[in-house]
DNA sequence: TATTGTTATACTCTATAACTATA
DNA sequence: TATAGTTATAGAGTATAACAATA
C-alpha cells in the first residue's frame, strides 16, 4: 500500500499518518475545550470516572496510562473546577476516592458535544460504509496498539 | 456510531481514538529510531528535503507545520550527525538551503523501514480490504484536517 | 523597511524521586 | 516494611520575541 519499488515512504505509513491525524485531532479537541479550563487530559479523567464512580487516583493512573504524580495534578485542577470531589476512603484511609459532581457531568456533557461536532467536521466526507468500515478498524488497531482504556 | 441513547461517549469518538492512537504509533515510532540518535520531527524533516531538495529552513517551516525557530534546532541536530549539510544560496546569502547527505539519506533508509516495520505490526489483524479502506479513509480525514505534508 | 535565520527566553507537559501519612 | 498520595524538581519539547545579517 505504501511501498514504491519495494521502498516504504515514511509519510505514507499508517503510523506516520495516525500520529499526525492525532495530533490534529488532539489539537482541535483542546481548542474547542479550552473556554472550560480544560484540557484533553481532564476530560480523559471525568470520562473513567464517569463509567467507573469512586476510583482511586492509583487505579486512575492505571487506567488512563499516566504517572500517579500526574493524576494529582489534573486531580487538583479538577477539584478547583468543583467538577470533583475527593472523598477519604473509611476503610483504608490512605486512599482517596474521586467521585464526579454535578458541575463535573455537566462539563462533561458539554465536552461530549464538542467532541460529537469534532467528529461530524473529521467524517464529514465519509460515506456510511467507510464510516463503519473507519470504526472497526480503529479498534482492530486500538486492540493491536493495547490502548488504554478509560472505559 | 459513538451515540447511545443520543448521548455521544468521548471515548467512543472518532477524535479521541485517533488522539490516543496518534500517541501511540509515535510513541512507537520514536523507540524505534531512538537508537539512531533521531526523533520523529527529525525524520519529518529528512523525508520533506528528501522529496524535495534544497529547500530553505522557512519553506521547512511551513511544510512542517512548526515554527521557524524549531527548524533551526532540528537542522543543527541534523547537521551534527552529518546528515544534512547548510548551504548559503548564492542568489539570496539570507537564506539557507539544506541539502540531504549520503549519511542522511542512509538514516532515512533505517527510519523506512522501522515505520514499515510498525505497520506490519499495527495492521497484523486488517484484512486486504480493510487495508485499502483505511487507506482511503485516512487520506479523507487528512485532507479534512488540513494536514500539513512534507510531500 | 522587510525578510531569513538565529538566539534567548519562557512556558507546558510530564516523569522521577523524595517525602508524609497511613497500613 | 509497604502502599497511597503528595511535593519538589527536572527534563523534553516547542513557542514567542528580540536580534543580526542581508535584501
Amino acid at each position: 500500500m505504501n511501498d514504491v519499488n519495494g521502498r516504504t515512504r515514511i509519510p505514507g505509513t499508517v503510523a506516520y499518518r495516525l500520529g499526525v491525524l492525532g495530533a490534529i485531532s488532539e489539537n482541535r479537541f483542546a481548542t474547542a475545550i479550552a473556554p472550560l479550563d480544560l484540557k484533553p487530559k481532564h476530560v480523559g479523567l471525568l470520562a473513567a470516572l464517569e463509567s467507573a464512580q469512586g476510583l482511586s487516583q492509583q487505579e486512575l493512573a492505571t487506567r488512563l496510562g499516566v504517572v500517579p504524580s500526574l493524576v494529582v495534578a489534573l486531580a487538583d485542577h479538577l477539584e478547583k473546577l468543583d467538577a470533583i470531589r475527593r472523598e477519604r476512603d473509611p476503610a483504608d484511609r490512605r486512599r482517596q476516592t474521586l467521585v464526579l459532581t454535578d458541575v463535573g457531568r455537566a462539563l462533561l456533557t458539554r465536552c461530549e458535544r464538542e467532541a460529537a461536532a469534532l467528529d461530524r467536521a473529521l467524517t464529514a466526507q465519509l460515506t456510511a460504509a467507510q464510516l463503519s468500515a473507519l470504526d472497526e478498524v480503529l479498534s482492530l488497531l486500538a486492540a493491536e496498539a493495547g490502548m488504554p482504556s478509560p472505559r
